[in-house]
DNA sequence: CATGAATGAGTATTCATTCAT
DNA sequence: AATGAATGAATACTCATTCAT
């Protein structure tokens, strides 16, 4: 058994990498794709730079890096409840509440996709490496969209990528907009609601 | 009154600046806010980076200028032409055309707005140079939007800046969608019609 | 007598620093002095660096070592057969095709040597260990001439010592000329035997 | 009229170029190829590392600027005096006399030949800048004893060509040799006189 | 003997900015 | 206004060497 203070050192690769992209994310986060240096990360990992290189070699396959812990991260928050026993208007619901979570809680995550959804089309390495995170999410909310039109919770004329696309675009850009506060997002919420929930359908409660 | 003598002359300076202004965009677009250098943009204007400096004193404050002209035109896009004989579902058409135009032919402008937009996150002095640029659209659209509620061509329950803060979500992420095609555009503008046109309004056309 | 079980594993150690000069020399002919790193010597030899190190414990010993092996393997080249019982002038022949041999059969030992020499006038502990093989070659060669003058088979006026000089110093610059096509070396040694051999000697073959 | 004091900022570009070049030819003397750095002759210029690259942008730049001086610098210690009017055997003292001015006051030059020619085989670029400044010694050597031949007062029966092949390769291993004292020197060249002058010719002296 | 992890000192190169002319 | 030259501070990356296991 590893005594807790020699922990410090002489982690293991893979705890580094996770810690390293960890800190990466935090500096992308706070000073942007451009402030990112190596050093930086080095320091708040708490080591050497030549210790960084040692398990990241390349500033390239750092940015890879942190693109993949991201992906992981947003299936731990997306997947983590499953929710097929819902009508698509609940689950709309639970995405407005879920989306909101990342909003006030993972601003860093959000904030770090942005940044790399960003670069990513300089970069086609990066975006082949975003592209599913960004089509799975997709995916996912056209399902939603699937759903309601199916259980008739959800308007029937509505065509669920189109739909995807706009409740994706919607809260994505929320963040930016000129007033992001919780009374504006209701506000938005309550119009995507009249937007795509069936008028003629009675809720079950 | 000014001596004309001296206005030529301002009117060199301000030529250049507009001219290293125009250049910082083209190398923000190509390169991102990342990779913009200060003497590439004078490369690219034709001038030394000493005079470059001369002009333009600091990087920040080139920043700032780029802000500004970006300002100018987008409000040269978005102005030129009035609107307000036309119908809030008219209007809205109006503007879905105009932001293919922009999609398809001003992909700079988008790009720098969304990279300036992405930064102003982070400076404060930035976000406030670019505050103006969001409020405007916001503000248009949503009168839109009143505009289409008033005349009933546009559904009676929306909410004006609500709808607007969705419809501007959809469009200025759809370049950033899985695949950004012409007939996703027309899909996502169908939906939003539907989304927001008052059904039991009879077109006048 | 040491026991058989340390006597294997002695010889395991000294096999390795075998291989470690042997990857060391090929990495010195391949990229030169300036681009030997003891990362890619372990890395040829299919060892981790830090056991590197245990065998030869620093950059130096390295090159020690290397100076060391190159001896030995030149010694192998040239005390290989006996020639006392030939003449002087067919001794200068065996040298021809003997450096012929190593031209082109064994270019690494030369551009080694030169590499290790060159750097020698710097490090005079490198001169030390790099001294007795120029010596030994430029003994053997005197030798030669010596031979030759005493059996008439070469020029009776030369002086052993500086013929041996030109001659060394034309075999090994010749590697370094513009054009060093067998056919020009060939035309070098007929000028070397123009200028050595007894004109007024009658061949016993 | 420039005032002395600031004649040590500011210099032109061509100044400047030629005095790194000179620092990078001592600090090749001192510390070897391997021991060059970019620091070390800019602190020797006496400017700023960034100064440096200003005017020589790259280190393999740098590498082909050393070439090029050296080049210069041989052909005026070379062609500096017209000798078309002396003999073959004459002109042959004259290099012995030239090569050993080369070898004790101009050690630097011959050592970074040296240095750049060893390296020149794994850098064809240096390859190529190298290859005029070697041949055109070969060409000057032979016509040497071209002209010796012509006029008699060297051997009839010598290839010019492979003489100076000879010729060179002793010179120039010279400075490498075991004691490479003047009393060598001038036993060597004994030696090549007796392998390359007429017998049979009687001096005009 | 062997190795994964770590590091101090360094290495060429870059960049915004300044200054003398 | 314009420019060639200069620079401090940095920037990603490297290398021989060490150490705990």
């Amino acid at each position: 058994m590893p005594d807790p203070q020699s922990a410090t050192k002489r982690e293991t690769t893979d705890d580094r990498r996770i810690a390293i992209a960890a800190a990466a994310r935090a500096l992308v986060h706070e000073k942007g794709f451009e402030g990112l240096r190596t050093r930086d990360i080095a320091e708040r990992v708490g080591i050497n730079i030549a210790t960084l290189h040692y398990h990241v070699p390349t500033k390239a396959e750092l940015i890879s890096l942190l693109a993949e812990t991201l992906q992981a991260d947003f299936r731990q928050q997306v997947v983590k409840r499953p929710r097929s026993h819902l009508s698509g208007a609940e689950q709309l619901e639970a995405e407005f509440v879920d989306h909101y979570e990342l909003l006030t809680e993972h601003t860093e995550l959000l904030d770090v996709v942005a940044e790399l959804s960003q670069r990513a089309s300089r970069d086609p390495a990066l975006a082949q490496l975003l592209a599913p995170l960004r089509r799975n999410w997709q995916t996912a909310i056209a399902a939603i969209f699937e759903t309601g039109r199916a259980d008739a919770s959800l308007k029937p004329d509505l065509d669920p990528q189109a739909a995807a696309l706009v409740l994706i675009g919607a809260l994505t850009s929320f963040r930016l907009s000129d007033d992001p506060s919780a009374e504006n997002y209701n506000r938005m919420c309550d119009e995507i609601r009249r937007a795509f929930r069936n008028p003629s359908h009675v809720s079950g409660h």
